[in-house]
Parts: C-alpha cells; structure tokens; sequence
DNA sequence: TTGTAGGCGTTATCAT
DNA sequence: ATGATAACGCCTACAA
C-alpha cells in the first residue's frame, strides 16, 4: 500500500545485486539454488511485483496486446454493431494473447474522443488489432508507424497491413442458395444492416450474386436498412411490410435483425416459416433457442479474435515477414426458420 | 516499423527541448503558440505514440486497470462460470475506464499458471478488480500489498478490501417469495450451481428463507447441483427427475441451468409452466426470447463493472480513503415461465 | 555464480 | 516560455 517495493528492496533483503534478483524472476540459470531461495523468499515476504512499465521500458516489450473494436453499445443507446459479435473476439483474443504470456487491453473508440484513446493505447502495447469501423484509415496508417497492426475486418482488407476476416459473402451466399434451390422461393427481399459497414455491404453483395446466379431480378441497394440490432431489424422489416406484398423470405443482416424480423412478423400475424422464411447471420447462441430456431450463417467469431492475434504476435516478432491475410470460411447451419423440418446436423453444432 | 520513433527525435525535428515536448503533449501551458504548432507537427510527421511504459515508469501511473476473472470457458469444456455474466462485467468495466480516461486490461486465470498471470497483469496496472473465484485469498492478499484491489463478489466480500457485489440472496428470495405466494406453490426443488461458488451459495441461502418465511420444510442442500452452465442444468434436473416425484417449480442457480432443465423438463412431456414452473437468474439477454419467455431475477451486471472501476479509481487517487463496500439490488422480472399469464412490466425492461 | 553500470523514453524539478 | 538533468524500476552486457 505505501510505496509499491521494488527490485532494491528485494536485493538488500536478500543480500545480493538487482541483477540476480533479476535473473531469478526470469527463471535463467546463474545463480545457486540458496540464492533463488532467498530471493524468491524476499519477493514473497515483501509483496513485491515487478513492475510492468519499468520492465516494458527496459525490454523494449510491454507484453500486452490491444483490441479496438467501434463499440461496446449503450444501453439505450443505438448500437450499430453487434455487441455479441465483439464479446466472442475479445474471448479469442484473450485465449492467444494469454496463451502466448500477453495480457489483452481493450478499448471501445467510442465517440470523438476514441481516436485520442486510440492513441494512448497504442502507447502501451507491443501491438493492436483494429476492428473495421474503429477507426480511420489515416489513423490507422498512422498508427501503423509505431506499432503493428493486425485489421479485423471483412474479407481481407486491402492496403499493407496483416488483416483477417470471415468470408461474409460467400456465407450469405450460401443460405440464400439454399433458400432458392431447396425451398425454391423466388422472392426473397434483403434486410441489411448499416450501410456504411463493410460486412453489411459484403452480406448483400453475396445476397446477389446468388439471386444473379439463380436468375432472379437483381437489385441495387438492399429493401430495407437498419443497424445490426433488434430494432434496427424490427423497423426495417415493419417498413417492408407496408411497402410491398409479403415475400417468400426475409434474409437478414445478421441475427439481432433477423430476431426483430420474426417478432414484427409475429404481431403481423404471419408465420414462420410457413407464410415466410427467415435467416440471420453469426449464429449468435441465442439463434438456436429461438421459435422457430434461426436458419443462420456460422461465424467462427472467437476464431477471428484468436487468430488476429497470433498474426499479430508474429508480426511483432517478426516485423520483416511477408503481409499476411486470412479469409476464414463461414458455414450454413440450418434449422427450421428457413423451412427445412429437421434441421441438418452440421458440425459446428456438434463440436460445441 | 523501423525503431519507433522517441520524444528526442520529435525535439529535435521541432527545435525544442524534451521538456517542451512533454509540456505540449499534456496539453498543459507553458509554451508558445508557435511551439505547440511546430511539436504537433513535429510528432505528426515522424507518427510519434508517446511510450507507455516510459511514462507509467517516469509518472507512476499506468493509466490501466486491470480485471481478472476465473475463465471464459472454452467451446467444448467445462464451462463452470457463466461467461455472459462476464461479458457484460468487461463492457462496464470498459466504459467506466474509459471515461476516466484508462484502458482496461483484461486477464481469465485459466488453470495452473493463472496464477503467474495475475502477478503479471498486476505489476502492468495501477489497480485490479478480481471477480470471486479468479485468485484464491491468499493470492489477493499478497497482490493487494502491490497494488490496490477491488473485489467483485457476491453480497461483500469479508475482509479489508474494497468490495462491491449483487444481492444474489435478497434477489433469490423474492422470486421464491413470488412463487410462494403468488403462484402458491409448495413443493419446489432447488436446482444450484458449483457448491463453491460464493454466489452459489448466497442463491441457496435466499431459497431457504424464502421457504423458511413461508413455513414450508427446509433443507440443508440444493436438490441437485451442476455447473452455472446448460448442460449442468440438464443433467441436474434429469437427475432429479428420477428421484422424486414431478415438483411444482425448479427453482435454477442461473438462466443457464434453467435453460436446460427447460429442455430436459420438455423433453419428459411436461409443460411448462403448466406442469411444472422454473425460474432463473441473471437476466440474460437470452431469457426473454425463450418459450415459455423465462422468470427470473435481473442483475446489474454491468454496472456492477461499473462501479467496481470507478472503486477502484478513487482508492488509486486516494489511498488511505475508508474502506468501501457496496451491494447493488437485483430485481424480480416477471414473465411466463413461473406460470403468470401476462408479463408484468417492470422497470429495466422498460429502460433497455 | 555474482556484481557494476549504462540505458530504456518519459516526467518533473530546478534553473534561466 | 524554455532547457538541463535527475529520477522512475528494471534489464543486460561486461566484468570479476
């Protein structure tokens, strides 16, 4: 409590130099084993910790990682993103950094004074994997001057940096393949989220190229638009329903959409999937528990975190190694608000 | 990439001292108009992030806090600890550290080196809060003569730190209070979590008064016991099911376990809350969207990160500040699956 | 096996 | 308004 002890304090006590008690605690060799006993003995008595900035500064290696992600949402606020998309990365993240002795610093550019905090954090740690959306290109480029970054993000992201995505065009791609060849519908409407997000704008992108593919009517923008939330999908699928004629499906966003889609459905009187189908995107764990469970896309969201950060701890020490980029694939997982009686057995399920 | 640049070089490019450098970065006063413009411009071109480590060392002040919890659990293993509830711990954590301007370093003690890691993580931050169960006491002690501490437990935790918790027994009790009275219910089973977990056992405790209160029999043990998780729901409720006749209402640890004795009760052909009411706690997100929608009682958890932050802060800026201690209040929700017909409202709902 | 001493990049205290 | 110059606590050659 008064005055943290330091490595002085630890050698007096045990009779020797900083140096042993520093070879010690980094459990070299050199020293007898009365020695280590003794230092190890005083460390104890007096609660000594080593500290982490005076380490970090003499190694030139902090030993934490960094996330940025856009934001953790605001109870009540408007979420844009998908606040359970981000628990899952920061749980991956944390098994790799912890994994490899790291420690993982969070933190949510929220509002004007994120790129200040972004900044700072970038001060305190060997490197940073960037969420799309967090920040700027420039400041990531900035950034990118005085420590690594690893960018998380859909597909991979172009430009000079190591960067890791899921395939979220091919997955879309995938459900509504399905929702055309094994159900046959032939008028499915798209629910997309903000459209100034990447992943939403690969997500509809795979929505056409699939309906293109079938010989369906293409179009430009998506029918309805909303953030990645409940609300978000319940208003844009409440607007859907005034504008037009119900459809055969409404493929969603993601999940939180799909979930404000079957509720306005819901009170519509409509059922699902018998007047319409509906899918999501993530499979979130609330997606299976629902009624009906929701036909959705897997994303291996704690995968991602986990391996942004082993890209980024190879970088770090390696800062001379080719780019790296990896696209991790997603998978259908079908259950029943498609249509489909029995759900399929998949894997992903299985292993869980 | 190469070398990260230094405050020497941003001196040297802008025709200043270190000092002056330092001055402009906190924005402090003390220097010309011209200075400043000539330094900003100085570290924007060289893309200079002032070193952490060397300004934690020189400043004594990490601007991190650090949060260790017992484990996320792992997709596939035993997940003892509801990882939801943690979620939602580090998002408040991570709001309340940012508005103070800090980062929030996050760390699970996973296992037998767990408790390397937190010795790390604790010399690299200016304070910690430890969630029950993370570190054994004697480790927090040892910890706590380094660095301040802030427990995250159930109720408040005994000894001489500073604690904040949720009233797991007082929130238990009234829902069982519900049941009892409400619903008149007179035979009702208790479905627990770990046997160690200190909110465990507050859960317990509450059950028992409320039965106690009511003049039904009491019992020194839950009726059967599993992990906070689905699975240990599951099997605990399917155990109890060939013991003892069909009971009135299974009261659960947590949402997670309710959610599987809702399966395996369902499974059995036994309608509920027709046959049989259950009940849980946390209020996770998930509750609200099952069928029947569950009863359960809300925790706030992530004020509970909140405050526990904000603790923390005030005992970094104020050392020998009285001790601390507070519990938040939980609140019944009231939904179907304890047998009532209509939802009540209820504030928090409201709220979201 | 162990000690000495310089350096890591900032901040902060004196001067000027 | 600005500049020297000690700390800050640890690591790491280099010696012994």
């Amino acid at each position: 409590m008064t005055a943290r002890p330091t490595i002085y304090q630890v050698a007096r006590r045990s009779g020797v130099s900083t140096a042993t008690v520093s070879r010690v605690m980094h459990d070299g060799d050199g020293f007898s084993d009365t020695t280590r006993v003794r230092v190890l003995a005083a460390a104890a008595d007096l609660g000594w910790v080593p500290s982490g900035p005076a380490r970090g500064l003499a190694s030139r290696r902090a030993g934490i990682v960094g996330l940025l992600f856009p934001d953790l949402g605001t109870s009540g606020g408007a979420e844009e993103e998908s606040p359970l998309f981000v628990d899952q990365v920061i749980r991956g993240a944390e098994r790799a950094a912890t994994a490899a002795g790291d420690a993982v610093l969070i933190a949510a550019t929220r509002g004007a004074s994120g790129r200040t905090l972004a900044y700072s954090v970038a001060g305190k740690v060997d490197g940073l994997v960037v969420m799309a959306q967090s920040l700027t290109e420039r400041d990531i480029q900035a950034i990118s001057r005085s420590v690594p970054i690893v960018v998380l993000a859909n597909r991979s992201a172009r430009g000079k940096l190591d960067s890791i995505g899921a395939d979220n065009r091919g997955g879309m791609k995938e459900v509504v393949r399905h929702l055309v060849q094994v159900h046959a519908y032939r008028d499915l409407v798209f629910v997309g989220g903000p459209a100034r997000s990447p992943d939403s704008v690969e997500r509809f992108a795979g929505f056409r190229e699939a309906l293109l593919d079938a010989g369906l009517p293409d179009r430009k923008a998506p029918d309805a638009e909303g953030g990645f939330t409940e609300s978000g999908g319940a208003s844009a699928t409440r607007a859907l329903l005034t504008d037009r004629p119900v459809p055969q499906a409404v493929v969603c966003g993601n999940d939180e959409m799909a979930i404000g889609a079957l509720s306005v459905l819901r009170a519509a009187k409509l059922r699902v999937p018998g007047d319409v189908a509906v899918t999501g995107f993530d499979d979130i764990a609330l997606a299976r528990h629902l009624r009906p469970a929701l036909t959705t896309v897997h994303q291996p969201m704690r995968d991602l975190g986990e391996r942004a950060v082993r890209m980024l701890l190879d970088r770090v020490n390696q800062p001379a190694a080719p780019l790296s980029k990896a696209v991790l694939p997603t998978q259908l997982i079908v259950r029943r608000s498609c249509g489909c009686r029995r759900p399929l057995p998949n894997r992903v399920r299985e292993a869980a």
